[in-house]
RNA sequence: GCGCCGGUAGCUCAGUUGGUUAGAGCAUACGCCUGAUAAGCGUAAGGUCGGCGGUUCGAGUCCGCCCCGGCGCACCA
């Protein structure tokens, strides 16, 4: 280039409309985040927002409450925002959208780690209800805590005013919905075996277990028949149990009718035995048990057992076998221990033979986990104080723990000579998921809700009416029915009730003399109301609150007047609480109470089997419909190895230090793009790696924006058909977008939402149209059509592009917000702004869309060859080649559809971003060297040369019509023509 | 043990009712531009679609079996 050419070039500089925008390229969200949010609050744009859509369609998310303890992490990060992505969503969409967040504040590992505060154990001289108290402060204090760090996420809601379990209104309402259960005949007080945490000293639900591995003992043990069986003398039944330490507690032997059982005779240690065993069994467990050879003596069914006793191994007592029907062949020796106070199955066994006396099922093991001792064991034990105890069993359990003693049972049933075979195994076993222990069956008196009861007025029980209702709930994913309803069909009654003290009291008293337990609504109802105005400590409280004052004769059923009552001490289990939170939050809270059920719950998916299930249990009984009408969940968050977080693992870290390192939006835009339905590892890189798509989007809406600085819509838009064709496409390509954006944030698909933008950000726009728009743009007059239409087009894609973010990227949004032109009387916050619908006036137009994705093959191939010259140094930019298209008839015919080649031409050369373009539909391109084939369009040829001509010092094409202007020796005739104006 | 989900380029994932030569982003390599510039554009390389068998004119897609990973249920005595 000369030097006049440069001084020319630099001239002209100012007459190129070149971008300009404030809107920075680089994020620098982790401090531009704080401040953002600090302003929204000083706003009030929650309420601001609440204001704006009141009257609309309501839509409501129900926020499942987190456990208020630790930090919120990763997963519980997330989970907040993904709500708070579907609110706003929904939000924009024009849905009155109230987002209300609650806490789980009761229950066991608070309760846990306020007494490990106080040394392990509550101090003699503190009360419940100063106990109480230091749990509400420790829960309160996690609920701040908690708070503080969802918030840094950007996600909004009332956070003023959350729901906590702990609070007087929702703690009644949950005894309200027990009442309610209690009226329509679904509680129950009952003896059964079940799931006991003697770490945490209570019952446990099945939600409450995790199984874990673990080794234990198994026992092939010889009970010794008081007489003949099948006419053989001294014979002894072989049992199998995996729990040695039950072993005190023995009351029967179960087996099957109709199995096929071996009597065999054997010789052990030198003596000769013979012992019952299921045939089936008996080659394997023989084999197993060391006795290399054996005879068969007689073969019979189980009915052959009827009537036969046996000499309890440890106390000689005499015991029945009995017949049941889970009897399998599968393990075992096809004879069941059955210790009725530590089996569920065997507990019913129990209760059909009507063995308790007293209504007690031999359980000689106390809530910690330890034999009973002394008396009380006597008494468990249905002992007589003479009964004899010739091998000493009773000192040998007295008081021991029952884990540690299960080895020493083992030796001393193996001293006995009863033993036949012992061995250890791995199985899975449930454990207490909380304190992760063992669990075991105890059985207790217990609160129960009774899923099979069918209430009056019902024609189903509650357990199918729950199932009619999870048909009408949508599931996603959809497999997500399949979970539930197998979880329902298949649950045990319920036990609601828990042997601790931080949490809501059952509100049952009983006569210490009779034994009988006082409720009716009408004392429930009593308490309910004492315990809305003065919150579940009046329990606790027995200096303000002693029974007569809660309890006063006036409400009490007849038979209880008078009579000195005691208040029982078990409390609901946590997921009663939760699993209420329809009733105490959804039917209460000013907000939400005319929008019941709601649109929406969306947890892990653990929650198949816990607050899902409890709050459909419950709201089906109270109220006869799902609490919700759509059910979402997530999978779990992992590391990079896919392994479950844990903070023993340090693999986890709190929500807000990865805000503070990481931004929220980059979190929320790795979220939106991960794929919620499978396992979603969560690292610093991979979050990080979002960062390119947030790159992409940022700096396509930058590239859009910064056109528009002299746009002003209202003044400047361009009516939708005066567009430019191109322009017209783009509009097209952009409705495609909203319809699949908007389809998979129905379905609750982010990722694939998330995926559509990058995917048009990136491509159709970054790649495609922007780079061809730049010399309408930069180059003609300002106030052209062309440039007005591109700009039109780009306003709008910048709008749309911006809005569909918005659920996502909160904050950075919010700043585009600011730097788009506007129409006046829109909103401050593009939080208050609406979900788009129609890309400006424009439409799908399919021949647009053939016609430019034609274009756009033909660009492709053009720059492969393109490509292939710059290498061979032969030219630099496009605008230095001349491109010849060789066109086959039909190709040329498809072409000729678009307009004649004097108006095509130019269009391909825009398209193309060449300097000039020409279409050759006359020669055999195939047999021409300079021509190349194209390699995915039929009937394409393309070949490329270096233009001589010069270039124009301000468009930088050359067009070939350089100088023909005199005034403008160094421009093209369109350059010199804008210029001149 | 039963069931569900997944296995596609080095990494993260798309692949619609079975239909041309399996796609995108990132990363890599090589270029261009210097008027989106701590940006932008282009090209290339990279795949036995977990394995085997079957149905079909045609299979990443449908069927069967198997292997690997994850999850759920059950493991009771």
């Amino acid at each position: 280039m000369t030097e006049d050419a440069k001084a020319a070039k630099a001239r002209y500089k100012s007459t190129v409309l070149l971008p300009q925008t404030e809107f920075s390229m680089k994020g620098g969200l982790t401090e531009k985040e704080p401040a953002l949010q600090a302003k929204w609050e000083e706003e009030d744009l929650y309420g601001q927002i609440r204001a704006a859509r009141k009257g609309g369609k309501p839509w409501v998310l129900h926020d499942g409450p987190p456990y208020a303890n630790g930090d919120a992490h990763t997963g519980t990060g997330m989970n907040k925002i993904l709500k708070d992505m579907v609110v706003k969503f929904r939000t924009m969409q024009g849905f009155d959208s109230p987002y209300v967040p609650g806490w789980d504040c009761h229950g066991l590992p608070i309760e846990h780690n306020v007494l490990k505060e106080l040394g392990g154990k509550k101090p003699e001289e503190m009360t419940s209800v100063q106990l109480r108290e230091r749990c509400l402060e420790y829960a309160n204090g996690y609920v701040d805590k908690q708070r503080g760090q969802f918030k840094t996420t950007g996600t909004l809601g009332d956070w003023q005013r959350p729901y906590l379990t702990t609070s007087p209104e929702y703690e009644s309402n949950v005894l309200r919905v027990f009442r309610d259960l209690f009226d329509k005949g679904y509680i129950t007080r009952a003896q059964r075996s079940v799931h006991w945490s003697w770490a945490a000293q209570s019952a446990l639900a099945e939600a409450e277990l995790e199984y874990e591995d673990r080794e234990d003992v198994s026992i092939y043990l010889r009970m010794r028949a008081r007489a003949q069986v099948a006419g053989v003398d001294d014979v002894a039944l072989l049992i199998w149990t995996t729990t040695p330490w039950t072993m005190p507690a023995n009351l029967a032997i179960a087996v099957a009718k109709d199995a096929e059982y071996a009597l065999v005779e054997y010789d052990r240690d030198g003596k000769s035995e013979r012992t019952v065993l299921a045939e089936e069994l008996r080659e394997a467990v023989l084999e197993k048990s060391g006795v290399t050879e054996h005879k068969v003596l007689k073969h019979f069914r189980g009915e052959a057992l009827a009537g036969v006793t046996y000499s309890h191994p440890l106390w000689g007592s005499e015991c029945p076998v009995v017949f049941a029907d889970y009897v399998t062949l599968e393990d075992g020796t096809g004879l069941v221990h059955t210790a009725p106070g530590h089996g569920k199955e065997d507990f019913e066994t129990g209760k059909n033979h009507d063995w308790f006396n007293a209504d007690r099922p031999v359980c000689p093991v106390s809530p910690t986990g330890h034999y009973y001792s002394d008396d009380r064991l006597r008494e468990e034990l249905n002992l007589p104080a003479n009964h004899p105890d010739d091998n000493g069993w009773f000192a040998f359990i007295n008081g021991k723990q029952i884990w540690k003693h299960n080895d020493n049972v083992v030796e001393k049933l193996r001293e006995q000579g009863d033993l036949l075979h012992s061995e250890k195994f791995m199985h899975s076993y449930p454990h207490c998921w909380r304190t992760h222990t063992p669990v075991i069956f105890r059985a207790t008196e217990q609160w129960f809700v009774n899923v099979d009861h069918v209430e009056a007025g019902q024609t189903k029980t509650l357990r199918q009416r729950i199932l009619d209702e999870i048909k009408n709930v949508q599931w996603f994913p959809a497999w997500g029915e399949k979970r539930i309803s197998a979880m329902v069909e298949n649950r045990p009654d319920w036990c609601i009730s828990r042997q601790r003290f931080w949490g809501i009291p059952i509100p049952g008293f009983m006569d210490p003399e009779t034994g009988k337990v006082c409720i009716s609504t009408q004392t429930v109802d009593h308490v309910v109301a004492l315990v809305a105005e003065h919150g579940s400590n009046v329990w606790y409280d027995d200096a303000n609150w002693p029974v007569d004052k809660l309890l006063p004769d006036a409400v009490r059923p007849d038979e209880f007047k008078g009579r000195e009552l005691k208040k029982m001490d078990d409390i609901f289990d946590v997921w009663f609480e939760s699993g209420s939170s329809h009733r105490a939050v959804m039917l209460t809270n000013e907000e939400l109470k005319d929008k019941f059920p709601a649109g929406l719950y969306l947890e892990g998916d653990d929650q198949h089997r816990g607050w899902f299930q409890v709050s459909l249990i419950l709201s089906v009984a109270t109220q006869g419909v799902s609490p919700f009408k759509q059910c979402l969940t997530s999978a779990f968050v992992v590391d990079e190895n896919g392994l479950k977080g844990s903070k023993s693992k340090g693999n986890i870290w709190a929500i807000d230090k990865g805000v503070k390192d990481l931004s929220a939006d980059l979190l929320r835009l790795y979220f939106a793009s991960s794929n919620t339905s499978e396992p979603i590892p969560v690292t610093y890189d991979l979050v990080r790696g979002a960062g390119e798509s947030y790159r992409k989007l940022r700096n396509t809406f930058r590239a859009l924006v910064s056109n528009l600085f002299d746009f002003v819509p209202d003044k400047h838009a361009v009516k939708y058909d005066d567009l430019q064709p191109l322009d017209k496409w783009a509009l097209s390509q952009c409705q495609r977008v909203i319809d699949e954006v908007t389809g998979s944030w129905e379905r609750y698909e982010f990722h694939t939402a998330t995926r559509a933008l990058v995917h048009f950000a990136n491509v159709t726009l970054s790649s495609q149209y922007i780079d061809v728009c730049k010399d309408r743009l930069y180059c003609e007059g300002a106030e052209s059509v062309s440039r007005r239409s591109a700009q039109t087009a780009y306003w709008v894609i910048a709008d749309v592009l911006m809005r569909l973010m918005t659920p996502v990227l909160v904050h950075t949004t919010e700043e585009m917000w600011q730097h788009i032109p506007r129409w006046p009387g829109t909103p401050d916050s593009v939080h208050l702004a609406p979900w788009p619908t129609a890309a400006g006036e424009g439409k799908r137009d399919t021949a647009l869309d053939s016609r430019f994705g034609l274009l756009f093959k033909l660009k492709a191939e053009s720059d492969r060859v393109l490509d292939r010259l710059r290498k061979e140094k032969v030219i630099g930019k496009g605008y230095d080649a001349h491109v010849t298209l060789g066109v086959n008839a039909e190709l040329m015919k498809q072409l000729a559809t678009f307009g004649p080649p004097e108006t095509l031409e130019p269009e391909l050369a825009e398209a193309l971003n060449v300097s000039r373009v020409k279409l050759d539909g006359a020669s055999d391109h195939a047999a021409l060297q300079e021509f190349e084939p194209a390699t995915d369009v039929k009937g394409l040829f393309v070949k490329v040369q270096a233009l001589e001509d010069t270039a124009c010092v301000r468009c930088f094409r050359r067009t070939g019509d350089v100088g023909s202007v005199k005034e403008h020796a160094f421009l093209c005739t369109r350059c010199a023509g804008v210029v001149d104006g």
